[in-house]
RNA sequence: CGGGGCGUGGCGCAGCCUGGUAGCGCGCAUGAUUUGGGGUCAUGAGGUCCCCGGUUCGAAUCCGGGCGCCCCGACCA
């Protein structure tokens, strides 16, 4: 039985003041979460129940599709990561032992998994194969923040499957896509699987879990069918609003004036007949057919610096009232980019401010987004309070074509208009290919007995982001709702009245009978007044909440509540016998979401 | 990495400017009262005022250094 007056559930009224998110400041004031330091969190007995909950839903659908499980050490040798080039990620966490000897604290597993499938699989008969495990992954975050939700350490499932061709892979990824549509399912979050980048991992397509809701951190494209992350999003652009061509361009004085907005009120003209420039400096590849292996990891000053050679500055332009959208950037250059500095923009093209791509032919690659269509624009004139009309790409300047924008509510996907949301990742998914095979020499041997390479895909989800998704979405003014799947108690139990008096053996004899039917139950049985015992229920949020006072005992009833909605069932008798209470209670059970 | 803010009992805060016995609300303990929405009363416990150094007769308060934590930004030239 657990009892309130034995239970570690320490709420609070107050939220911690330093809380913004609505589930950093419920899981804290529910008594689930405490915090240790920055982004580090203890999970308290209730949350922990949550997050035990999650994990088995997730572990229950990768077994189902064949997943094994297993655990592989956090303290790693950073030799693996070397070998992989991911040594370089500002991320990671680096250490060295007392003698010396050069860790890091894993922040996923590719590299250890690898490089055991690499000693263990010989044949094709042993693929294909999913290894996954439960582990802490540590995370040296810029920023953590918003309690659970971006943490330096966390617990995630992170599956791994190998596959003998590009084929087994895809059908590993759609394996994956069941059973992870099936976790969000259950765990009872609203989601939205996108399209998404490839990141850090490396490799070729992948997919994120988002759960809407305004605490997250990423924003989702959505239109009918189709949903990704606007990191890659593409979308037909509104049209742009074009004033009457000109012959050639013509210089007009725009003193002091360097933003979109300055520079389009003050000549009269909408947003969408400028472009906007923004100078980037690219990393120069030696050998771009070897860029796989370090690809997206290797900063651009990070240290091994295997393939830099040196940087270039890139003009890319877009309209006025577009963004640049740096992930796309990066994808179509094929390389890394970052804003160029100051002094590359004044030494290299002109005055910050009055850039443009008129007279640069030959010393800067000028990258023209996909959305700014044939007509006039005004632009930068590379002169000091100068910017020009009438500036037609093709005739006035010469350019390479990329998708580098990034798309606005209202372009059209297939006609239909585009919504933005904001939301939490909490999956993704990966096809990595040969990203981390290659470099382990992880290969099997075929039925002819050739040497093939593995292909393999990895596939992660994090328990504490769906636990704090979900309170994210469902929770209103009184407190967090829990889906019932995921609650850290099916039914709460609020016994009203003095300790030996007949609500509390009244509340004894439901708890025991609930219990026996196999619900998870708390039972409010402190000394203390009945609205604490109220409040406290709505805050941690169980579906169902049996209250039995006095009013109950009169009517012979145990008073219903569905915590989502508020809404009040029919009373259950009190006299009933232990099936029939656990009958009614399960007939209720089946229709909460 | 840039900007801003904060660190005083378990939580939320005041006190600091203008140095002089460390306070309030909630919570906690004990007792009484109350028992369907955080009720009432009484008594009580609990604090290295983040740390180190300096100034001073005297520092939570002033000065210097450090540590910790939070928020915003880190594309809009």
């Amino acid at each position: 039985m657990t009892r309130l007056s034995r239970y570690l559930l320490p709420t609070e009224k107050q939220a911690p003041a330093d809380a913004e998110a609505i589930s950093h400041k419920l899981m804290v004031r529910a008594g689930l979460i405490r915090q240790v330091g920055s982004g580090m969190w203890s999970w308290l007995p209730a949350g922990w129940r949550v997050h035990r909950r999650i994990e088995q839903i997730i572990r229950q659908e990768m077994d189902a599709i064949g997943a094994q499980e297993m655990l592989m050490p956090v303290l790693q040798p950073a030799e693996l990561w070397r070998k992989t080039g991911r040594i370089a990620i500002e991320e990671l966490f680096k250490l060295t032992d007392r003698k010396g000897s050069e860790l890091v604290l894993a922040m996923t597993h590719e590299e250890v998994v690898t490089s055991h499938v690499a000693q263990l699989v010989r044949s094709y008969r042993d693929l294909p194969l999913v290894l996954y495990h439960f582990q802490v992954k540590e995370r040296d975050e810029p920023r953590p923040r918003a309690g659970v939700l971006r943490t330096r350490e966390f617990i995630m499932k992170d599956s791994y499957s190998f596959d003998r061709d590009e084929e087994g892979l895809a059908h590993s990824y759609e394996l994956h896509i069941c059973a992870y549509d099936r976790m969000m399912e259950r765990c009872g979050l609203r989601f939205y699987r996108v399209a998404s980048d490839v990141g850090m991992m490396g490799g070729r397509s992948a997919h994120e879990y988002m759960a809407p809701c305004p605490a997250g951190e990423n924003e989702v494209a959505l239109a009918g069918s189709y949903a990704a992350n606007v990191e890659v999003a593409s979308a037909q652009a509104k049209p742009a609003n074009l004033p009457e061509p000109l012959d050639a361009p013509v210089r007009e004085h725009t003193p002091g004036l360097t933003t979109v907005e300055e520079v389009s009120s003050f000549l009269g003209v909408p947003a969408s007949a400028l472009l906007k420039a923004y100078p980037v400096a690219v990393e120069v590849q030696q050998n771009v057919g070897e860029n796989d292996l370090g690809g997206a990891l290797a900063g651009a000053s990070a240290g091994g610096g295997q393939r830099s050679a040196g940087m270039r500055l890139v003009l890319v332009l877009v309209r006025g009232d577009h963004f640049v959208n740096e992930t796309k950037l990066e994808r179509a250059l094929h390389s890394r980019c970052r804003p160029a500095s100051a002094e590359e923009i004044e030494s290299q093209i002109g005055p910050a401010g009055f850039i443009g791509p008129v007279g640069l032919q030959g010393r800067v690659q000028i990258l023209l987004d996909e959305a700014v269509h044939d007509g006039c624009y005004v632009t930068g004139g590379n002169e000091r309070d100068v910017h020009l009309r009438g500036v037609r790409p093709g005739r006035d300047f010469t350019f390479d074509r990329a998708d580098v924008r990034t798309v606005c509510e209202g372009d059209l996907v297939n006609g239909i208009p585009i919504s933005i949301e904001r939301a939490i990742e909490v999956g993704n998914i990966f096809q990595l290919g040969l990203r981390y095979t290659e470099p382990f020499g992880a290969r099997f041997l075929d039925e002819e007995g050739h040497s093939r390479p593995i292909w393999m895909g990895c596939y992660g989800i994090g328990p504490a982001r769906v636990a704090a998704a979900a309170v994210e979405q469902y929770a209103d003014e009184r407190g967090i709702s829990w889906p019932k799947a995921i609650s850290p108690f099916d039914v709460h139990i609020v016994a009203i009245g003095r300790e030996g008096g007949p609500e509390r053996r009244a509340a004894d004899a439901l708890h025991e009978a609930l219990r026996s039917a196999g619900f998870v139950v708390i039972c409010d049985d402190r000394d203390i007044g009945p609205g604490q015992k109220l409040a406290d229920a709505d805050l941690l949020g169980a579906p169902l909440r049996l209250t039995v006072g006095r009013r109950a005992l009169e009517a012979g009833e145990v008073e219903v509540l569905m915590r989502r909605g508020g809404r009040r069932a029919g009373g259950i008798a009190i006299g009933a016998g232990e099936t029939e209470l656990a009958d009614a209670v399960r007939t209720l059970w089946a229709t909460l979401p």
